[in-house]
DNA sequence: TTAGGGTACGTAAGCGCTTTCGCAAGCGCT
DNA sequence: AGCGCTTGCGAAAGCGCTTACGTACCCTAA
């Protein structure tokens, strides 16, 4: 494995400025203690010689660490590289590197990846993904996180608010409310739930908006089938098969996320049913093939790209003693995989 | 911003096995020098305090950077997305980090991000996406990377081959022409390019591809109307757009890759025109969702995920004094979105 | 027996940076 | 003029690691 190279070192610039090694490093990190003329100047010839710190050295000598990690299920899947393409962007303008891992949907090594990333000493961790199932892993999980906190770091959730961090929280209650309030307004009576694995906060929130909306309208969550596989496209299919074999009267699946919906939507075209004549099919989040595939899909847009920056923002500003959140609009996006309910 | 905590040092974990640090060190490092039974000590005592080196401090001494940097046009990209998750995976493996950067399809950001990477000291390089137009940017680029493996850093290239480095190649001059026979054999004779600007490898490769096929039928590319827009799904409406207005008896599209498929089948079904009946659409990658679309998408397979594999591991190997090939299969995929040529 | 050579380990010198500390110069005040 | 104070800067001590270099020790050969 290979070795860094001799490159352009802080002294090389201090000499060059005519100024001590401790000057120049104080001139560009913007410590006081440097009159503005030197520090112009340091500033100056570090620019010309371009100049760029050893992050490593920096970071030994008890610097600021300037590399973020962020965890994400899969980097394949488009809700989660779409939040890493926002956090990248704010990374890229603070001269900030960003390290990706996966969790793989396990609490367990995601659990795992939070104790690696400390270890290697980045300096902000973003988690983004469900929360956890497992109130043991959750707990030890915060201890460390908490720790990490104590020591200087900076830590913010995505999309979830179980960790006791700062949070960027979609509405995903409003969310769900919407997407329920869509289908009754269409005359949808008999809709069937395609989620995840319970105990995500994800998945309770945005059951919860649709249960709220279906109250309004004198029912309950626990009048539908909810059948729970995963967030997955292979999810949706599995979820839609169920739905057909076990609920064939139903008029609208709302799937709780898109890449489900997409599954869905696959599923219900092999069995040749008419997308959304016979059957209304809804996501979440509106990945952004959402709006290119046939039909469209009506799902909750969410903002993924400002949800990372968001975070990254979060985590830089100075840390509060209790957990900030920061919530993010939704809207929900009518195309055309929604229809009003066949009569009947 | 953070500074990273007091943790277990290699001090202690030498402390604790009763052996100098150096000795730890090397022991650690598998170097020899250490009897055998000093060596399983110390690594059994590291494993049990749960030590893992301070990468800064490791780099910053001479020894091995543990991050790889992986520069993509965009991470929301599916067809990047999934290298990343094939990076990302080996690197998991090997204990080592990924630093994901955007070049966004800009060669002189791409540079910069290049520099950028090797001020940061990382070990190996990692460039995916279509190479440079600009020759003087490419011999730059190709300079920066030459030195840098000089001083003992890694590079390899993903789907490209300009710049004089290892490299990963789909054999995209086969798949082009699987595509091309394919359409060929169905009847289609009136067939469109959509494909992004000139000069890139996969586009002049692919094409070359398309243009054997259509040599064998005694035909050729330049009796074909190539509009070049972008790799995007954007880029594939404009694209569909202009040839439906300049070449209306077109009865096939050939996009150059599956973002662009994806949008000229959005075009096309916004024009009600019937896939594959009046026009036949082909994409290149195979992206998960082509599977989904509906109608699904007719394809070349690229394993992209493998792809990210195979790169880092030919980084990781012992660098040889020629640049080396690895090639990948490639698969046509036959779905929904082409079928025989509408007579006449 | 002793010189020579390998082996196993410890000592210590850095890698490039940040930061504490100390010193000199400049200021206003008595 | 003398005192303390602030201000601007340099010297030097590490951060935790790798890696020469040095030094015991043991083995072999003469």
């Amino acid at each position: 494995m290979p070795k860094p190279g001799p490159r352009l070192r802080l002294v090389d610039v201090a000499e060059r400025a005519g100024v001590s090694l401790a000057t120049a490093s104080r001139a560009l990190a913007g410590r006081d203690g440097v009159s503005a003329e030197v520090a112009d100047r340091v500033r100056q010839v570090s620019r010309e010689l371009g100049y760029v710190a050893n992050p490593y050295a920096r970071t030994l000598a008890g610097g600021a660490s300037p590399t973020v990690g962020l965890i994400v299920h899969q980097i394949d899947d488009p809700y989660f590289s779409e939040i890493a393409g926002g956090v990248i962007q704010v990374a890229g303008e603070q001269g900030l590197l960003v390290q990706i891992c996966h969790s793989g949907r396990n609490p367990e090594h995601e659990l795992r990846q939070v104790r690696h990333l400390i270890a290697q000493r980045v300096g902000i961790i973003l988690i983004a993904g469900s929360g956890y199932t497992d109130p043991a892993v959750e707990a030890e999980a915060r201890r460390e996180l908490s720790a990490f906190q104590d020591l200087g770091g900076r830590v913010a959730a995505i999309g979830r608010h179980h960790l006791g961090v700062d949070a960027v929280l979609p509405d995903n209650e409003a969310g769900g409310r919407a997407l329920g309030e869509h289908l009754l307004s269409l005359g949808h009576r008999r809709i069937a739930i395609a989620s995840a694995a319970g105990g995500l906060t994800t998945v309770e929130d945005r059951l919860a908006g649709v249960d709220a909306a279906l109250r309004r309208h004198g029912r309950a969550l626990t009048d539908l089938p909810v059948v729970r596989t995963e967030f997955t496209r292979d999810g949706g299919r599995v979820a839609a098969e169920r739905i057909l074999r076990d609920h064939p009267e139903t008029t609208a699946i709302l799937a709780l996320n898109d890449s489900m919906a997409i599954g869905v939507l696959a599923t219900l075209r092999a069995h040749r049913i008419a997308v959304p004549e016979r059957i209304s099919v809804v996501g979440f989040n509106d990945v952004s093939v959402a709006a290119d595939l046939a039909p469209s899909l009506t799902t909750v847009r969410l903002p993924m790209t400002e949800m990372g920056r968001m975070a990254l923002d979060l985590a830089l500003k100075p840390r509060s003693k209790r957990p900030r959140r920061r919530s993010t609009g939704h809207t929900l996006v009518v195309r055309d995989s929604t229809g009003p309910a066949p009569a009947g």
